[in-house]
DNA sequence: GGTTCTCTGCCGC
DNA sequence: GCGGCAGAGAACC
């Protein structure tokens, strides 16, 4: 069920920008401060009572003020790490007052330890294979921790080639015997949709990009939803916008089932693998649920 | 393990 | 639209 857009008043309008506003600084704040503001220090800013504050910066940006400052944090990390500083040095430069809570907190928010990050990931070995489906090449890639990339394609040169430049300094290893029984596995969810990948995987993203994969994986095999329906229901009903770009960062094709989310009106709209594949998946999960 | 803080739901103005 | 309170749970020390 969709429900019916709210048109927009001139008055609404004034009243929207003005809340954007009051976020928006909130947000320079936390960005300027050294260490973490709280957020009694945050709504107080904003001339707001705590609560109040909260649930307007979450109506606005799709995340609470604690998130919007980790995933700040993690990006100052990274940046830091990125330029080649020391990883004692850039704990400290990014708010962290304890190296062992940074630690404790690194590997989720890097997929890996800060000092293989520095080193671009060169420590990290990626297993990858190349299969044929029904919906053309298919590339699978696994770090450690699990499978890490899922991709569709016409070229498998391509399909490689993109793995090269999204894990630049990783050793990708492929070919290997006992990996192809875990893409024959994929392809197999590819033809099958519904089975569910049943396989551990290395998803690397933003807390927000994350609570809507969560949502995408809800949804049934044979349903569709739109973007506005996954804003609602991981409670950011105004960050459709970002709900789209967090579908568009997608990197595990069909085992996080981006292709079910559809325009308001029903059409299909983009897909990261072509909409051609998007309509075919679609189609096939609709026909096994008959 | 205790304390503080965040987050959410609910209610009243 | 906003404030305030209560309670659960997470984060911190």
């Amino acid at each position: 069920m969709i429900a019916p857009l709210k048109r927009c008043n001139p008055d609404g309008a004034a009243n929207h920008s003005a809340k954007a506003a009051i976020v928006a600084r909130a947000c320079r704040l936390i960005e300027q401060s050294e260490t973490e503001p709280s957020l009694a220090k945050l709504a107080a800013g904003a001339g707001l009572s705590t609560s109040h504050f909260h649930r307007l910066f979450k109506s606005v940006t799709g995340v609470t003020p604690k998130n919007y400052a980790c995933a700040h944090r993690a990006t100052r990390v990274r940046q830091g790490l990125a330029r080649g500083d020391s990883v004692t040095g850039t704990i400290y430069e990014a708010g962290f007052n304890s190296s062992g809570r940074f630690y404790e907190q690194s590997t989720r928010m890097l997929g890996m330890t800060p000092s293989q990050y520095r080193s671009g990931g060169c420590d990290e070995d990626i297993r990858f294979a190349v299969g044929q489906s029904s919906l053309g090449a298919i590339l699978v890639a696994s770090s450690r921790k699990g499978v890490a990339s899922i991709s569709l394609g016409d070229d498998p040169d391509v399909l490689v080639r993109d793995l090269q430049d999204r894990f630049p300094n990783a050793r990708l290893i492929g070919a290997d015997k006992a990996y192809e029984e875990l893409v024959a596995r994929v392809v197999g969810l590819v033809e099958t949709p519904g089975i569910g990948l049943g396989l551990p995987m290395d998803v690397r993203g933003t807390a927000f990009q994350r609570r809507v994969w969560q949502a995408l994986q809800e949804i049934p095999a044979g349903q569709t939803a739109s973007y506005a329906d996954i804003a609602r229901k991981i409670g950011a009903p105004k960050a459709v916008r970002a709900v789209a770009g967090a579908c568009a960062a997608n990197h595990l094709a069909v085992a996080i089932p981006c292709h079910r989310v559809v325009r308001n009106d029903g059409t299909l709209s983009g897909y990261a693998w072509g909409v051609e594949r998007k309509r075919a998946l679609l189609e096939r999960e609709a026909a096994e649920t008959r």
